[in-house]
DNA sequence: ATATACTCCACAAAATTAGTAGACAATATA
DNA sequence: TATATTGTCTACTAATTTTGTGGAGTATAT
């Protein structure tokens, strides 16, 4: 039950850009740089993230990227759906079809409980009071 | 965030066994067959269980493999944590070492969040109140 | 004795994840 | 308009994990 390094390195680049908002769009290589990630392959998180419409970039020099909506509204479910696809912790909680018993599965109902609660989880917590909480452990 | 095989095909397991408790052991075979498993693979997932002293089992003829404790007080996070390992949604929740930076991290901080509310999730669901609500529903 | 069923090591196929290479496209600025 | 800067995109490869198989052996109730 790990979360691929899909995730982390989003949300590592979604918590970078909101610690940034304001001054511009920021650099994908400059976010790379400061949280030791390969560029290229954090690009291809980022484009999840667009894709999706929860970032925006801008090219040419000056360019870079930005959040597209306020980091209060942008929860970890979100960025965990984006990047990991849906929380359902087996196929057949998204999909019965997946499993010819999902109808009468004792176990289904079991998945599908705690995806729910864990989705209600992750809807609990957003960026804006990520940030906030690591600004007052700063001071 | 997919759960593997070897948790689905272990509640599976549990649940069979939980429903014949008091039958005297139940073959691994007749699991097997019963949630069409593979026998071979299946047993790899039930010896997980077994060197956790979560089942039990019998040699020889009548003999198969039973329950250790009562259902009610078998968790679906006891049971994710010996299939799965533990509930750490990143390494660097349980290992701070695996990262550098894990001391100063932000986004550290909210996984540890995150993954100690998915435990009191499946804290919260028993195989004995799984069961019991699988009766009620074929009545 | 022997049938039944568990034990356990080693191996392999399949799927997923993680990461790289390099050419191309857009654009702010001079 | 030239050019430096930055994002865009396709294709490929390597590593890891997951899922599963084979087969020889061991314990034991009948």
């Amino acid at each position: 039950m790990k979360l691929s390094t899909r995730s982390r390195y989003g949300l590592r680049f979604l918590i970078d850009l909101a610690t940034h908002a304001g001054e511009g769009p920021v650099f994908l290589k400059d976010i790379a740089r400061r949280q030791d990630l390969s560029e290229k392959y954090l690009w291809n998180v980022v484009l999840s993230l667009k894709s999706a419409g929860m970032v925006n970039s801008v090219r040419g020099p000056r360019g870079g990227y930005y959040l597209v909506g306020s980091p209060a509204d942008i929860t970890m479910n979100d960025i965990v759906s984006i990047l990991e696809g849906p929380i359902s912790l087996v196929d057949c909680v998204e999909n019965r079809s997946s499993c010819n018993k999902a109808d009468t599965c004792a176990a289904r109902d079991v998945w599908v409980e705690a995806a729910g609660k864990i989705k209600n989880v992750l809807e609990g917590i957003t960026l804006g009071t990520i940030v906030e909480r690591m600004a007052s452990k700063q001071s």
